[in-house]
DNA sequence: CTGTTATTTCAGAAAATACTGAAAACTCAG
DNA sequence: CTGAGTTTTCAGTATTTTCTGAAATAACAG
């Protein structure tokens, strides 16, 4: 590995975060590398960068592809693909939880919903339900909630969240203006 | 693996899930185990019901406790420690955040700090610190956040939660608040 | 103390995962 | 077509991670 020096920090980083994702640290730098380089990179520009073989840069950019985490492009008059990651940190955010979401999540809410349907039969599995519920519920919520908030715009969100815990300020003044158009009625 | 057939499918399904949170399966499946268990369960219980052997089930609980996501109690006149995973699904979600934050957003930050306090040598530094100070600045956002969130009660919680991109609304009606009053006073 | 029961540690075996080089497949200019 | 350049596949190897049994340690009743 030949990389600059706070290059190759951050893709160490990342390759090890990786490995407690659940990604492989191969995956993880060549993600890494991609993120900050300035100019989209060749799978042979890759394998040189990290030292991996080419067919290791191969299988890295593929997974890297199937979570839509890099773009592939073309430079004129060069037949070779190039590779490059989404610039806006916000939409890598989003892809994230889409992709996570897909594979994780709702596998999961389908097995809890096909476990609610079943009766019982066994005392224990009666209340193994009922925890079944509880995480269904919260899980349910969770993503729904995200579901919306991905329609907002990052400006607005990124508004919403420096307003952090003052929301519930919002929810109050709410029900205070609610309360005072109702006594105006009156 | 002799288990009743809902908790079975749930054990197994978090055996598979926790391998791709690079969590592994037999903690995966010692936690789904307790975490519908109506009772707590001592160490051989849980090696007895999924088949594991006594030692391997240490480690996992040890690694669950490491985690804060199960509780050791014990049973009056019974020397053996039983273990039991916490009921409230929003305090188990909030236990995780703490946890993967401490582990992998904490360690994260600082690198970014420390590569971002450097003064780059090289042309691709400089564009790579760039990079490096978008995703400092989301995640601090990100965190800043949570941490706010953590502050609401979960009643509160669940309720801004379905409101979802309701928010927003809420936001535009401070707006308009704010603007009729700044008129009042002209 | 001593003996019994319970838990942890750890070296090595087993299993799973990652990685490589060589070959196959694909792409496209000429 | 042909063949040079490029990417993908895949069988075998290397590495990492997980798991076990045996031994060490700990806890405690008598």
């Amino acid at each position: 590995m030949n990389l600059p020096p706070l290059t190759q920090r951050f893709v160490l980083h990342f390759g090890e975060m990786g490995s407690r994702w659940g990604i492989n640290r191969t995956v993880g730098q060549i993600y890494a590398l991609l993120y900050v380089s300035a100019k989209p990179l060749n799978a042979d520009e890759v394998g040189e960068a990290l030292g991996f073989s080419r067919s290791n840069v191969s299988m890295g950019l593929k997974e890297l592809q199937s979570w839509s985490l890099v773009r592939l492009i073309h430079q004129p008059d060069d037949r070779r693909e190039y590779f490059q990651a989404p610039e806006d940190v916000w939409a890598i955010f989003r892809t994230l939880a889409t992709e996570r979401r897909k594979r994780e999540i709702d596998p999961t809410l389908s097995m809890l919903r096909d476990a609610l349907m079943e009766q019982p039969a066994v005392a224990e599995d009666i209340h193994a339900q009922a925890r079944m519920k509880q995480m269904h519920e919260f899980i349910e919520l969770m993503t729904h909630w995200l579901d919306d908030v991905q329609k907002i715009d990052s400006a607005t969100l990124a508004t919403l969240m420096k307003m952090g815990a003052k929301v519930q300020k919002l929810l109050e003044m709410k029900d205070r203006v609610k309360q005072v158009v109702k006594n105006a009625h009156i």
